[in-house]
RNA sequence: GGUCGCGUGGCCGAGUGGUUAGGCAGAGGUCUGCAAAACCUUGUACAGCGGUUCGAAUCCGCUCGCGACCUCCA
């Protein structure tokens, strides 16, 4: 079954069925790190947005293939400095090593936040070939001129002929002109301030460079993603991601690339990511506003009060849309933390329900199956994940009503328990790829709990509170929390 | 300065022109040996000022505040 799915277009700002190319097929390229440091928040953010995207398609039955690159030339500093040479430079390794350490560490983190790995993952230094057949391409076509073996897009050229330079960022060539900053590298040798590199010559001392038919250089940062997705894509496929800081100038380039290559758009859709904010700012690896995952998890921060699981800090972010702005603050991971225990649970305790015996279509399971849908709905508008989840609390309102007997197992047919288990299980772990956090504790663990809880039902029947109390005051200082229900003693860890 | 977006109850955060978002916190209640948990009830919010409309948080205009982008950023 292939879903109807509706996404907002930042090509056309509307929100549009989504129809792929090929039916029940999805092309999806995402713009992945520049891997010169470690991965931020931010980046987190925008990659588990893309992430629940994927799951969700691949849920909804099409055949993905989803495409993240990885930046390891081309992306330069201020000064110009390439940011994997700068990487290399302070850290006393080759270029390569720093690839390598940090894309190493990137998975590592995403892998803690339980995305998936794209199908594929290119690297711009492996396609440099590609980019070099492309800038030729570029040339020509006429799109491109070369200077003193560096070799620049000519934007007014491709304006005047192609006439949407600017369409996908809402800008106007005219106001580059008086807008552009004069403090960029090699300026003066552009014909005109919006044009920007497509191959640059590197100078003796760039470390990393390639022979090309117009001089040692390098590729510049907007041709790798227009190479290899083509290359893995296609030259005209159905989903291109990123931040929407990329929007302008990254993704624009993009596209004036490809069509200036191929004369052919190369997506049909583009979803952009809103940025995460802390402190009411954005949150960026350049400025220093910001606090790495680890800080997060560890709470070695003056952001946070505690350390939060990446479990809490993966529930908040799904709270918010990803096309909304998202202010990181301490009260607000309380909060998820508190919510993400709240569904976990409900989920725990939802396996142990059993013996639905009412027949036919009760009220209930009209009420439960039209959750379900809404559930599924919410997804389908734009990957609405907090409207998503707020369905799934409205189950888990049921789901504790019938587990403390407010409402009777004979109320709920037996197929609609089945799927409201599978529903459940289906979105908090398929589609929002959330992962149990008090799993930690061991079967040793389990085993112990059980036998603790024994003794202190032993002591509540023998009317002995103190005995009683004890062991559930001094598993609470340990953060070991007992909750007596209607079935018996559950614990968590908090 | 240009372009775009946002401003929702104590906090976070959804939102289609008329119907309950949801989470956290708070209040009352049920349950419980007590507590916690859970469940039930509860808050009457949409920056300000105008306008369109039978009716606007939702459309339009203006004002104020905030943010993003404007060739480093997810």
């Amino acid at each position: 079954m292939v879903r109807t799915i509706h996404i907002h277009n930042s090509l056309t700002r509307k929100k549009e069925e989504f129809k792929p190319i090929h039916e029940g097929q999805v092309g999806l390229y995402v713009c992945g790190p520049t891997v010169y440091n470690d991965v931020h928040l931010g980046n987190v953010r925008t990659f588990m947005s893309f992430d629940i995207m994927y799951r969700y398609l691949l849920h909804s039955g099409y055949k993905v293939r989803y495409v993240r690159n990885i930046t390891d030339v081309g992306h330069l500093l201020d000064d110009g400095e390439d940011r994997i040479s700068r990487g290399a430079r302070l850290e006393q390794l080759e270029p390569m090593e720093v690839v390598q350490k940090y894309t190493n560490r990137f998975h590592a983190m995403m892998d803690r936040f339980n995305t998936l790995r794209p199908s594929i993952e290119p690297r711009a230094t492996g396609h440099i070939l590609e980019q070099i057949e492309m800038v030729q391409a570029i040339l020509d076509k006429g799109f491109a001129y070369e200077k003193n073996g560096s070799v620049y897009f000519d934007t007014i050229k491709f304006a005047q002929e192609k006439g949407n330079y600017g369409k996908l960022s809402g800008r106007v060539i005219e106001d580059l002109q008086t807008a552009t900053r004069d403090d960029l590298k090699n300026q003066s040798e552009k014909n005109h301030p919006s044009d920007f590199a497509i191959w640059m010559k590197a100078d003796q001392s760039h470390i990393m460079k390639w022979n090309s038919p117009w001089s040692e250089g390098f590729p510049g940062w907007h041709l790798e993603c227009s190479a290899m997705s083509t290359k893995y894509l296609g030259p005209t496929f159905d989903i291109h991601g990123g931040g929407n800081d990329l929007k302008f100038p990254h993704h624009e380039n993009e596209v004036a690339q490809n069509v200036a290559a191929c004369s052919c758009q190369p997506a049909n859709y583009w979803i952009h990511t809103n940025m995460l904010l802390m402190n009411g700012k954005k949150m960026s690896k350049s400025d220093g506003n910001t606090i790495s995952p680890e800080e997060l998890f560890s709470g070695d921060s003056p952001h946070v009060s505690k350390g939060y699981d990446p479990m809490v800090v993966k529930f908040f972010m799904l709270q918010t849309h990803y096309s909304s702005t998202l202010d990181l603050s301490d009260d607000a991971l309380q909060a998820a933390e508190k919510g993400f225990k709240k569904l976990m649970d409900a989920y725990k305790h939802l396996q142990n329900l059993d013996e639905a015996t009412a027949t036919g279509s009760t009220d209930l399971d009209l009420e439960i199956n039209k959750g379900i849908q809404a559930a599924y709905a919410a997804m389908d508008d734009d990957f609405s994940t907090p409207k998503a989840l707020a369905q799934l609390f409205e189950l888990t309102t049921k789901i504790n009503s019938l587990k403390d007997g407010h409402i009777k197992l004979n109320e709920l047919s037996p197929e609609v328990l089945d799927n409201l288990k599978k529903t459940m299980k289906v979105f908090i772990f398929d589609i929002f790829g959330l992962t149990n956090i008090e799993d930690t504790g061991s079967r040793h663990l389990n085993g112990v709990m059980e036998l603790i809880i024994d003794l202190r039902q032993s002591a509540r029947v023998n009317k002995d509170w103190v005995t009683a109390d004890k062991i559930r005051d001094t598993l609470q200082a340990l953060n070991i929390q007992l909750k007596d229900g209607a079935e018996g003693t559950s614990w968590t860890i908090n």
